[in-house]
DNA sequence: CACGGGATGGAACGTTTTTTCCATTTATTC
DNA sequence: GAATAAATGGAAAAAACGTTCCATCCCGTG
């Protein structure tokens, strides 16, 4: 592989000391962490800006780990993309053709990154195809309601599991209906009228949570179903039907898109109800 | 998509009247044709010596396109490279005026278009940053663990279910340490050596997951940590570390990224432990 | 509560880099 | 070949930038 350019070392210098470091700096360290491609373009006032801190801090920043200033430390980031921007990049690529072509094991990387461009494919059709007025109606259904009920199951837990934290951080109540001893119809016993519940489901859709659906209609609650297609049961137990459609590799499918979609919908609800971010995320000691 | 950016309309521009320049500012059409993509980084003088010319000439030929100066068309050649660069940060720049735009009601659908933008950059980011080694070993790890702790509070909960849930399609045993009861500690007390301990935490870290990695080293168990930047006190307590960095749009952090890393990272292991696909994904009657 | 050490931010300082000016050279035209 | 216009390079002026110094502030300690 490639040998460790000194911007490598660097960064692990850093990483090892970063505790040890007084907070400015660590916000420094934090910065050339995660803009290290752009340092060799940015002037000191820039990246002192970009973390908030004085630029002499970020002198000092540079002293600490022996350069003799900004311009010394800025100099190995620039040989850095260098180094691996004009000669290298040929190599870079042929390696990479080279190892497609082995005939052993799929090296894992490989089937990371297909994975991830078939999240890809299932994110730009999210963002292409969604339907504009069912999402408004969603949200709306949800701000209206008191109650909100969360519920899916097994591959759609965990989805119904953060739509349920997300909601934490509104004034409505938020029940997960998580099934807990059993206790699906139990959880579920107390919903009515002016609340709403969000099933999660796809095919082969759950029983449990098409029970739930069937239940919350029958006490009059509003439905919002996420589910991957107009057809099937979940359509005509349902107020509101948001489609997502999940981009899949490998035999397995993905579940990028639907938690993009939630992520979303939780989003526009906090703007309709005019949270402000710090109500929104709070950042306290236990945030995570 | 293909919105000409000025650089190229400058080098367009270039390439027009370079015919009837005088020889010098050929030399320096020439060069800026040639290292297009190091102008950035270069001071006049770099780039007059490159050419064979005296600064001056530099300073003339911007000024001859319109500029005040070299470091006006700098700046041009800059910002191309850092659009291209990270496409990330200009969507959230556009998300920044949006908002900004107008303080009314902005429609649910333009905001979850926006989400689902800065989404989509956020998996680009992934897909370009993925440090393959350390993806391997991860895989590797997992593979050779006899049991498996899955451990994420709060907004990383939702994920630590999912992994869990994934993970129980394997031959391993699977333990999500959920803090029902109050019972971290117990619900760690069983993790040793041959175990593996997969923790998700992102700043502020939550004091529960810390907790549990350090347990789980004191235990001699591999960890292996999914956050956002080898910094941080996650570094120190883990084996392994894959990086993740969520796009965030409207003040709020997206988890799609970090959802598609760890599926991909459970395609992976089921390719390297052969599952077939019948059994990573039991079609039957509990599916969901 | 007083103390000391370290962190922080403002401003001055010195250096580097860019720009402007002008004298000189080179090319062009009649 | 002289006259004129344009191009060039040196050097000084100006600007930008990085660095250093120091007063102040904050925090932990005795």
């Amino acid at each position: 592989m490639a040998k460790r350019s000194e911007a490598d070392a660097l960064m692990q210098r850093v990483a090892d000391e970063y505790e040890a470091l007084p907070r400015q700096l660590q916000c420094v360290a934090r910065y050339l962490e995660e803009h290290r491609s752009s340092i060799m373009v940015q002037r000191v006032g820039e990246i002192a800006e970009g973390c908030g801190v004085h630029a002499s801090a970020v002198v000092r920043f540079a002293q600490r780990f022996g350069y003799s200033g900004f311009s010394e430390m800025q100099a190995v980031f620039r040989d850095a993309w260098a180094a691996q921007a004009s000669p290298a990049r040929s190599y870079q690529q042929r390696i990479r053709s080279v190892i497609k072509g082995r005939t052993g094991g799929v090296p894992a990387a490989e089937i990371a990154s297909r994975f991830i461009d078939a999240s890809r494919a299932g994110l730009d059709e999210l963002a292409g195809e969604l339907d504009e007025t069912r999402f408004q109606k969603a949200v709306d259904m949800l701000a209206d309601a008191e109650n909100i009920y969360v519920m899916g199951v097994r591959r759609s837990f965990a989805i119904a599991t953060y739509i349920a934290y997300a909601l934490q951080h509104t004034q409505k109540r938020v029940h997960l209906v998580n099934g807990l001893g059993g206790m699906f119809r139990e959880q579920l016993r107390s919903i009515g009228k002016g609340d709403a519940l969000i099933a999660i489901s796809f095919p082969p859709f759950g029983k449990e949570t098409l029970y739930a659906m069937r239940v919350a209609q029958q006490h009059k609650a509003g439905v919002l179903a996420i589910t991957e297609s107009d057809l099937g049961p979940l359509a005509r137990h349902s107020d509101v039907l948001l489609k997502v459609k999940e981009g899949s590799a490998f035999a397995f499918r993905g579940l990028t898109s639907t938690m993009c979609l939630c992520q979303a919908l939780f989003v526009a609800l906090a703007y309709k109800l005019e949270l402000t971010v710090e109500e929104t995320i709070p950042r306290g000691e236990y945030d995570d």
